[in-house]
DNA sequence: TGACTCTTGAGAGCTACTCTCAGTCAATAC
DNA sequence: GTATTGACTGAGAGTAGCTCTCAAGAGTCA
């Protein structure tokens, strides 16, 4: 069993945002000790891996409320729920194509600059350059 | 030139958020016609790009205007927007990692259904099943 | 001329945190 | 036995970045 700071650590969220999951329903099985401290569980911590997946890929927390509701009626809801998942799974490989093309652009940029770099370096190691100042980078 | 609308579909960006970000200054080069309208260039194209691309790796607002401010200064902060797009590309890096295993995981829940569907199938095909009813499914 | 469309800026509203604060409780320090 | 320290609590204010509504102004077609 783990406090909220240990999970905190151990997930990577903060304990502010772990509270405000918390008390958003998130965790529906959380338990407390006889200090009303809030004690997670192995099986609690699957929870928060899964809401903080749900989190990352760009779900609302209504939706996310929504599939922890499903989870807690059982059985019957599984259709639905691997619909979900589905629908999340392809949202990420969205992402995944946008980062990728993000990455391009950086890295173009990235290339850009460097030359930008390497040519005012050799220009101001040539006592001979005459050239005009350049124009402005965007 | 293009109106604000024809850059919104072309660039997958809300006019809203166009002109908020017109509004935080980061498109510091675009003209307005005889009717106060305004009319992005393709150069002004570039900087919806390049600001979108931050975004959507996590950059605040204010290290975007920080970017664009860089910018307009012109060559002398070459260096500092050099490092600014490696940070970048690190943070996407990043970003791409943690999607991976986000998408481990969905991967892992998707299979995770289609076992339950097929078994609830077969189930309820059998006309001997006779299993106890299974334990709830998390 | 008048309806319709597109644009504008101002500003209210929203989501999902993020932070502050006063208070409870247990443990160690003196 | 009290003082201090540190972890936790809930309530609620504050924040970033949109997102939406609205009234006003200009152009376009019938």
């Amino acid at each position: 069993m783990y406090t909220i700071k240990e999970v905190a650590q151990k997930m990577d969220v903060s304990e502010h945002t772990l509270r405000f999951w918390a008390k958003s329903g998130f965790f529906p099985f959380i338990k407390r000790n006889e200090n009303n401290v809030r004690m997670f569980s192995e099986n609690d911590l699957g929870w928060v891996k899964m809401v903080k997946c749900l989190r990352s890929v760009g779900t609302d927390n209504k939706a996310i409320k929504r599939y922890i509701d499903l989870c807690i009626v059982g059985d019957s809801t599984i259709p639905e729920r691997y619909g979900i998942i589905q629908a999340t799974k392809i949202k990420a490989l969205k992402q995944m194509e946008e980062l990728k093309q993000q990455l391009e652009l950086l890295d173009y940029k990235e290339k850009f600059y460097q030359d930008l770099i390497k040519n005012n370096l050799e220009d101001s190691w040539n006592p001979m350059n005459t050239s005009k100042p350049k124009e402005k980078a965007v």
